[in-house]
DNA sequence: GTACATATGTTAATTTTTACGCAGGCTGCT
DNA sequence: AGCAGCCTGCGTAAAAATTAACATATGTAC
């Protein structure tokens, strides 16, 4: 038995498949409709059953809707970015042994992701303003 | 519309719930018994329930086994890196618009995550390096 | 050999998820 | 007013996922 109350974290992942593929859509658009929605999610699932799917995440606290106009616009609960910083960190434990490091090298590999020079400048920058922070952590 | 068959790309996350926390500990332990992975299981379940879901992941093309012994050892079939690039692949779109780019910066974030400095520094050689490949790239 | 512990496979039952039809409400148009 | 078009909520049913009971095989210890 599942643990009777579990006070999901609201970043969570632990949903059903299309609870998961629903919630993408709306991190990924930040808001939609469930008309949105629907054309969003593969099989072309009948827009009865999203509406259905949309309450249950709702009772379940991970989205909101706000009633714009004549229907609803739906929103994830959760800052996209609480939610990204939780998805990086499942993939780093996942995938990387649990070392940020290896999966933003993983991110630089030239094989596997396109960055343009411009944005290796960027990054390189950011770096150089991380390990000033660090040293001057360090220091105190 | 997704082809009705569905030649899962056995990199495709587009797993029921359980199943997926099932490869989660496959990834990060690189290979398992059933035992080990019922124990990384939340919610305790039953360890025929975990053999049922193996065998249905072995089926569907995702783990292979091993008899080792008295007993099979499951790992995926597909290699870690591939399963993570594509990971972070789905995570940079959902969370970060479709920018690799955006995504290093959120792993660089101190905030968020521990980057130590000798890690900061490795990472500035990786960028630096990257950076030149690009030129080179971009020269011919 | 017998009993025990540990594995696996099969199968069936339960629970969860997903789907969808239908009723009712609101809007705008004729 | 009457009708068409959209939208939401609800009830029910189908499908999928999950669980677990049971049967069987094999190695180990006594």
């Amino acid at each position: 038995m599942r643990t009777s109350k579990k006070t999901t974290t609201k970043t969570d992942p632990d949903l059903s498949r299309r609870e998961r593929q629903m919630m993408d859509i709306l991190f990924a658009r930040g808001r939609a409709t469930g008309q949105e929605i629907q054309e969003g999610l593969p099989d072309n699932p009948n827009y009865s059953s999203v509406r259905t799917i949309l309450r249950v995440l709702e009772r379940k606290g991970f989205v909101r809707h706000v009633e714009e106009g004549l229907r609803y616009v739906y929103e994830p609960t959760v800052a996209r970015e609480a939610a990204s910083r939780s998805a990086l960190q499942r993939i780093i434990r996942t995938f990387f042994d649990g070392s940020a490091k290896e999966a933003a090298a993983a991110l630089l590999d030239p094989s596997a992701f396109h960055l343009s020079e411009e944005e290796l400048t960027e990054l390189g920058r950011i770096v150089d303003r991380a390990q000033k922070g660090k040293a001057k952590t360090e220091r105190r």
